[in-house]
RNA sequence: GCCAGCAUAGCACAGUUGGUAGUGCAGCCGCCUUGUAAGCGGCAGGUCGUCAGUUCGAGUCUGACUGCUGGCUCCA
């Protein structure tokens, strides 16, 4: 058991506090288990009575009666034998514990903690008494499957956070409160970025015209990358015929991820005629009877023909194909999140057809191209996740010595990357071992966004093959890659990375004239028009108010760069930069001298070096 | 998909024990012609998510459905 912080102890020691509450409330519930997490604490019960918010209260109310009784937190170790006595003896911990028991290895000391009546089997350790647990507040109910396993009951489960002080609990409700403010959903409404709209279908990403600009601009600054490192640009459909995703191991094994396919109405018809129903459809599907067309759920066969389509020399590898290809997933409903989760998405997806010597190096500048985008948008808060195959579970394919070669590339391409490394069995594509680029949300959730995955898996099964130097065929391994991972994804990150304050050359609009009053309108046009003759994303606010009502607007909207233009201004050939991006900018100057200050922020993709408040 | 909560104008929210909807911002129209984060006045905008039910009467109560939010499971 992994040793606690004195704050995970304290938060241990409020899920047991929690769970003696329930029993003083309903004496009916069973415990599973209450461990402390990241931010607080929860605890499982099992109980007929389902929780309710007013329920949480009383039982809020009761945790801080507890905790002023001051009990105190009692361990002692026993036998197993008088560990299963005590868990029989006593009715809460008789459903689920006899199996914690149970995993507790052999030799291994087993403890139970006592305060007052309650009495918990526990590793421990906790606080000494209750009265530390000074502010305590419980959040939300969930339901959650006992040992995380669908198959298994749903148990109810109570999150609460617990702190040493009520300054500190303040201060979490109050940092949680910030960090909703810069959530994606409800920056991307009030900016304009994208929209989601029901009787389009759940999950299905409208960008506006603010959204968009973000997303060419990254398509723009990644194919520039790309172009640098000799991938070539393709395009390829939406839709593809179903066979070729049973050849590529898709269908029908992640039939319950994806949209139904497309059947032609003909086979339909006559399949009816002979009375086929929907569950014979169904198995049909499945077993290959049905043709159809899938749309793609991801573009590698697409990129696999690609290459297939001509022979190749061991001279032309590698073969880098890119696309930002857009692929329908059918998530599950409960999964949906904004941008982070959505059922149609485009990835800036990539493959790459190397020799086995080849791959360490293109796994290596795989991993560069993910660094750039990084350290480009200054994200530095990320984790890199080596995903391993479970060998536990049977979803994976392929030849074991291919997984080990593929999984020992991931390592050492991983490992030069000069930062930690985690590696997780049961990561893995089912193709594949891969590297993931891991950032959190606003709310401390983790997304993958750049992934890179060695497959020499695709390549056997589409035959794929090269000629070597000895004029014999061999056989390509293929590199999957995705800097981004999705652009609706990485938007969403992104847009929560800069809390909506994007940089200049990522901003929707760049720069904003505010003619100081009706007057100045057809001038400051006449401004607006040299900015865009450069492609600079500028505008004009022709609202008849003063120019601190314009200014909040643009602050509001988050417009980089203002130039004010008054009288004075115009007389003098100048404007007046207010900037939100970079102050060095501000005060007077001609035009030209503004877009020379200007223009090298937006070629060389800088970061903004000021903010205001 | 499962558990819980939520659903009122474009947005943010009010709406007391059931008596057929309000405020602010945005929008439109006027007046003001403005100097670094909100000038003033007027107008318009809602089958209160949908469908049933209870009731003389439902935004308020009940049920189902849809969607969203937080978890769980999943994530090629």
């Amino acid at each position: 058991m992994a040793t606690m912080t004195p704050i995970q102890e304290l938060r241990h020691s409020a899920a047991h506090m929690l769970a003696t509450a329930v029993l003083r409330l309903f004496p009916d519930a069973k415990l599973d288990i209450g461990p402390a997490t990241d931010n607080g604490f929860y605890y499982d019960f099992d109980l007929e009575h389902k929780f309710t918010a007013e329920d949480l209260e009383k039982i809020e109310a009761e945790m801080k009666k507890i905790a002023k009784e001051n009990q105190k937190f009692e361990c002692f170790e026993v036998s197993r034998e008088e560990a299963e006595k005590l868990i029989s003896e006593t009715p809460a911990l008789s459903e689920f514990k006899p199996g914690r028991l149970a995993d507790i290895p052999e030799g291994e000391k087993i403890t139970f903690y006592r305060n007052g009546e309650f009495l918990d089997l526990c590793a421990g350790p906790h606080v000494r008494y209750t009265s530390q647990v000074k502010a305590v507040k419980l959040l939300s109910i969930a339901g959650a499957y006992h040992r995380g396993d669908e198959k298994n009951k749903q148990l109810q489960r109570i999150y609460g956070v617990a702190f040493p002080s009520k300054a500190e609990l303040e201060e979490y409700l109050h940092n949680l409160e910030e960090a909703k403010k810069r959530d994606h959903r409800k920056l991307g409404k009030e900016l304009k970025l994208f929209t989601i709209d029901d009787s389009v279908g759940q999950g299905l990403v409208l960008w506006t015209p603010n959204g968009s600009v973000i997303r060419q601009e990254l398509q723009t600054f990644i194919g520039e990358e790309l172009f640098r490192q000799g991938y070539s640009q393709v395009f390829t459909p939406n839709i593809g015929n179903l066979n070729l995703f049973r050849t590529s191991g898709h269908f029908p094994y992640y039939r319950e991820s994806q949209f139904t396919p497309v059947i032609d109405q003909e086979q339909i018809d006559a399949l009816a005629a002979e009375g086929k129903t929907c569950a014979d459809f169904s198995d049909l599907l499945n077993a290959g009877t049905l043709d159809g067309f899938l749309l793609k759920p991801m573009n590698c066969p697409f990129h696999v023909k690609l290459y297939a389509s001509q022979p190749h020399s061991y001279r032309e590898l590698p073969v880098r194909l890119a696309e930002f290809g857009t692929v329908y997933r059918w998530e599950q409903s409960g999964e949906l999140n904004g941008l982070t989760r959505v059922r149609g998405f485009t990835q800036d997806d990539g493959h790459i057809f190397c020799t086995e010597d080849q791959i360490h190096q293109e796994v290596c500048s795989c991993l560069e191209l993910v660094n750039i985008i990084l350290t480009t948008l200054g994200m530095k808060d990320y984790s890199v996740r080596v995903g391993l195959r479970d060998p536990e579970s049977d979803k994976y394919i392929g030849k074991d010595e291919n997984w080990e070669r593929a999984e020992n590339a991931c390592r050492a391409a991983a490992a030069t990357l000069g930062v930690p490394v985690v590696e997780e069995k049961g990561e893995a594509a089912f193709y594949g071992p891969k590297i993931d680029f891991v950032v959190k949300d606003t709310l401390g959730r983790g997304w993958q966004l750049g992934t890179v995955q060695v497959d020499f898996n695709l390549p056997e099964r589409f035959d794929l093959t090269y000629t070597g130097s000895d004029n014999t065929p061999r056989r390509p391994v293929m590199i999957h890659r995705a800097p981004f991972g999705s652009l609706e994804r990485f938007v969403g990150i992104l847009i929560e990375h800069f809390a909506g304050d994007f940089p200049t050359w990522l901003a929707p609009e760049q720069v904003r004239v505010l003619p100081l009053n009706d007057g100045l309108v057809d001038h400051a046009k006449n401004v607006v028009a040299e900015l865009r003759k450069l492609r600079i994303r500028a505008t004009v606010d022709e609202h008849s108010d003063k120019l601190g009502a314009k200014i909040r607007r643009a602050e509001l909207e988050k417009v980089p760069h203002m130039l004010v233009i008054g009288a004075k201004e115009m007389e003098a050939g100048l404007v007046n930069v207010r900037s939100r991006a970079d102050k060095s900018l501000e005060g007077s100057c001609t035009l030209q001298e503004f877009i020379d200050k200007l223009m090298p922020l937006i070629r060389e993709r800088r970061l903004n070096t000021t903010m205001r408040g």
